[in-house]
DNA sequence: CAGTGGTCTAGACCACACC
DNA sequence: GTGTGGTCTAGACCACTGT
């Protein structure tokens, strides 16, 4: 039953119901409108908790989480400069088009092939030394005429979530090592052959479909991939 | 209170009064052990099944988790062959000794500079193929003369609960890009100056101290590191 | 069959936040 | 003060396991 529950209120919240930033209703009028008792609700609700799809305030109320800044750097942002503290970094828009998806691009989104999918290109900076070139692809049909906008906010996911109703809550990371090409080091002040890590993220909605293909290519000298396994 | 049972069992763990593989006594026998309800051991036991301290089987009972290979393959084994699924390779033995940690060591595993510490170096494989170099890093005051025996299992987390009582539970992967220097080239089969991966981990006890500073140089031509985000 | 964990319920009380 | 989530308790019943 509190599987039920849960269940539903995701459904909820991905037909728009309740949106982001939103307060459910307390345990007790969700366990009347579920027909369950309290308890039920309760676990059902926590269970959403530990996968961060809603946030509790004690006194306050039960909230549908919302991608902010804090959220972004714990849950999916971990590229970190060597010394220090998770940061965000700066983004400046390189370009953004609408393409066809290759082969790659549409097994990593479970699209067909020649789908419109929208590429932006950005290059990110940390203390004004440039870090990370990124390559982000979207489903055309899902974001519309992102492309056509003059500017993008620097946290991607909130802006999913505000503007297109995509809640990113997943993704799965493979990361390699390669040597930076002419690009690479043009962009990222590095010399050509210098080592570089190679990130490529897909990252899937609430409902489990995959919603972004993000590849990005880190300068190794002064920044690292951190993981922390429990 | 649940708090309270949870850090009461996980000091009868530690202090080795329930092994690894054992079963617990019942919630209800816990409970009275604890003078507390079931409901609460049940808090206290579920909360420490999500952290992997702790396992239960439905009919059977709740046992401290042992680090099998199934284990040690999701929760702390993500290097991965590009085309396939996690597997764990063969390791082999290249030598063993006893140090002095160096300034870097002795931060990693919050020793005093000096203090002895033993150094194992393997070469894993994966299919026949060599893929990463290991130096692995432990306190001699924890692993006694570890460094004297002739040979080691593959799966070191399982060992070292086994034979030392020390339960890896928690690490820290950080993870950059590098160029294969002349070792890595013998080693790996790969020219110098390819690119690798190097990771490095510190892991640590069920006590929250490091135990093992472990760094691993990962070809990158078919492998990849994989991390999932939830 | 007996013993274990898994779920659901109901009620009480506490801690906290906001008005 | 009122309403929220957080904790603790108690009891019932179910599902699964091994004998």
């Amino acid at each position: 039953m509190y599987k039920q529950v849960q269940q539903l209120i995701t459904q909820y919240i991905i037909e728009g119901r309740w949106k982001a930033g939103e307060m459910l209703p307390s345990e007790f009028q969700l366990a009347d409108l579920f027909g369950v008792s309290q308890g039920t609700v309760r676990k059902a609700l926590n269970a959403m908790t530990d996968e961060h799809i809603l946030f509790r305030r004690q006194g306050v109320g039960t909230f549908v989480s919302e991608h902010t800044l804090q959220q972004t750097l714990f849950h999916f942002f971990h590229i970190v400069a060597d010394g220090g503290t998770p940061e965000l970094p700066n983004a400046q828009l390189r370009g953004m088009s609408k393409i066809a998806a290759d082969q790659r691009i549409a097994a990593a989104l479970n699209l067909t092939e020649g789908s419109p999918v929208i590429r932006i290109d950005r290059l990110r900076a940390m203390h004004g030394k440039p870090c990370i070139r990124e390559e982000i692809l979207l489903p055309h049909a899902l974001f519309g005429d992102l492309h056509l906008l003059p500017e993008l906010p620097h946290s991607l996911y909130h802006f999913y979530q505000q503007q297109y109703q995509v809640n990113v809550h997943k993704a799965c990371d493979r990361i390699k090592a390669d040597l930076a090409n002419a690009d690479d080091a043009a962009a990222l002040d590095i010399p050509p052959g210098a080592p570089v890590l190679v990130v490529e993220r897909i990252a899937k909605a609430l409902d489990g479909k995959p919603v972004e293909y993000r590849t990005s290519r880190v300068r190794s000298d002064d920044f690292h991939y951190l993981v922390e396994l429990n």
